[in-house]
This record gives structure tokens, sequence and C-alpha cells, in this order.
DNA sequence: TTAATGTTTCGATATTTTCCGATGTGACTA
DNA sequence: TAGTCACATCGGAAAATATCGAAACATTAA
């Protein structure tokens, strides 16, 4: 509370831009995988880290480590500003993350190696090429 | 509601700036008009024109005309979401913005003519000199 | 009309941000 | 030990934004 004007310009700027929004959002719903991320936005992993990195700096996301993988996910509700809650949930209702937590839903289902590792993936593309 | 991404972005961006924000923050507490907006926050007319004209645009603030003067205030609480009422509330209760609040109670009490107009300000500010 | 004044827009520059391929890093695996 | 993989960081060019004085505009007063 009565915290300082720039820290709070950071925090709004963290979120003010359409990746990271998604990002933000797409976590809203519960855990993921970096490349989880970026197979389901269609987004370069380099871009999706940066994301990440900046939504990290800002105080909004959390990160776990698992062998190679890293997982992350919005930090405690108690933990960030009321504000910020509030566009989480706005954020959450928009149509274009609905499309993108449908597709959450199937990599899901498949479980990340198959999203993520490289030669199955590649091995899926070109089945499905035949 | 369920409004698109890139709204939701341009509208967090217009007060993801110190600038915009304080201006915004000022106006939280009641209509003012630009010069004394500038006059306050200590600020080239300009930057402040500039500012107001961002945050029309993301549709957070009025204008009214009066003779020359124009004067600003933030549009009615149920034509913003409740995202930006939590905004503004927040940055209502920043210390920068409390101090700016000070200054705007002093600038009330001696009226427009005497913080705008250029002729007295020169008389006041000779005055202050001896 | 002419001068003065509040406001907006323009112009020009400086700074920041965005974006993504390439490269680096650390961990698993054959 | 190599090789593979997920992820982070770097490089650096293009785009966006910030900033503020100067000029333009609109209204009022002399």
């Amino acid at each position: 509370m009565t915290q300082n004007l720039r820290l709070m310009v950071e925090r709004l700027k963290a979120v003010s831009h359409p990746l990271r929004l998604r990002v933000l959002a797409l976590l809203g719903s519960g855990e993921l995988c970096v490349c989880q991320v970026a197979e389901v936005l269609q987004v370069p992993q380099s871009s999706v880290s940066e994301a990440l990195r900046e939504l990290r700096r800002a105080g909004f996301v959390n990160e776990r480590k698992e062998g190679r993988w890293v997982f992350v996910s919005v930090v405690p509700q108690s933990e960030i500003s009321p504000v910020l809650q509030g566009i989480l949930a706005e954020a959450m209702a928009l149509k274009e993350v609905h499309q993108d937590r449908d597709r959450v839903a199937k990599v899901k289902i498949l479980g990340i190696p198959a999203v993520c590792c490289k030669a199955q993936k590649a091995a899926k593309a070109e089945a499905a090429h035949v």
C-alpha cells in the first residue's frame, strides 16, 4: 500500500503488452512449463522466455525447476495487489484467452513429452504429413 | 466485458506512465483546468496536454470547455471497468500523489487567474523576489 | 483590429521497447 | 564423453514512445 509511483508504473507496464498479458492469463488457470506456453501461443520460445522474465521481475510469476523443465505459475493471490487480481480476472475473460485455454487443454492431455520433446514432435509432424 | 486483447492492452498502456498516472490520480479528487495541472505538477503544458490526449483516447477522462480554459475530469465510475477503478484508487494512495494533492489545495484557494494568467503569475513571482 | 493567453499540434531528437535468430548454459541420456 | 534438449541471454535492427520548445489555433480583452 502507498507504494511508490515508479514501482506501480513498472508493474502496470509489465502487463501492458499483448504477449505478456496472454501468458499471464494462461497461467491463471494453472501451472505450465515454458515449452507448453510457447506451443500453445505459437510464439518463438525466446519471446516466451523474455515475457516471463518481465512478469517475474514484476513479481507476478513464480518458477519451479524440474530437470530441464521450468514450470511457471502465477504467485498466490495473497501476494499480489487487488489491482492485479482484477487485471488477471479481466484478462482471463478475454475471448483470445479462451481460445488459448482450449488449446492448453489439448496440450495437457498429450502430456509434456509429446508437446515439447523435439524428437517426438518431429515424428508427429512427419506422421501428419504422410 | 470480454472485450478484446488489443483494447485492454491499450488502456493499460495509457496508465503505465508516470505523468499520465499522476494526472489521472490528481483528477480523481476533482475537476481541474489544464493549466492548474501543469502548475501543480511543474511540467510543461504541452506535456500535460499530450498526457490528457492519451487518457481521453483510452476513455478515462472527459473535457469541458469554458472560454479559453479546458476543464478535465475523470469519467463517471459507471463508465470505467472495475479494473481501472482499482488502478485509480491505488494511484490516489501513492505518496507522490498525496503531495500533489496538497499543492492542488493551495492552487484551488488562489483561484485559476492567480495560477494561470501569465501577467498575475509574473507579478507574483516578482513580489516573491522582492 | 491587435494583443494577450490557454491549449493543442508539430518537429526533431533521444530513449526505450519489441522482436526473433543465434549463441550460451546447465541438465539429462545414450 | 558426446549429443540432445529445455531454457536463458545476447545482438542488433526496426518500431514505438517520450520529451519539450516552437508554431499554430481559438478565444477573450483592449
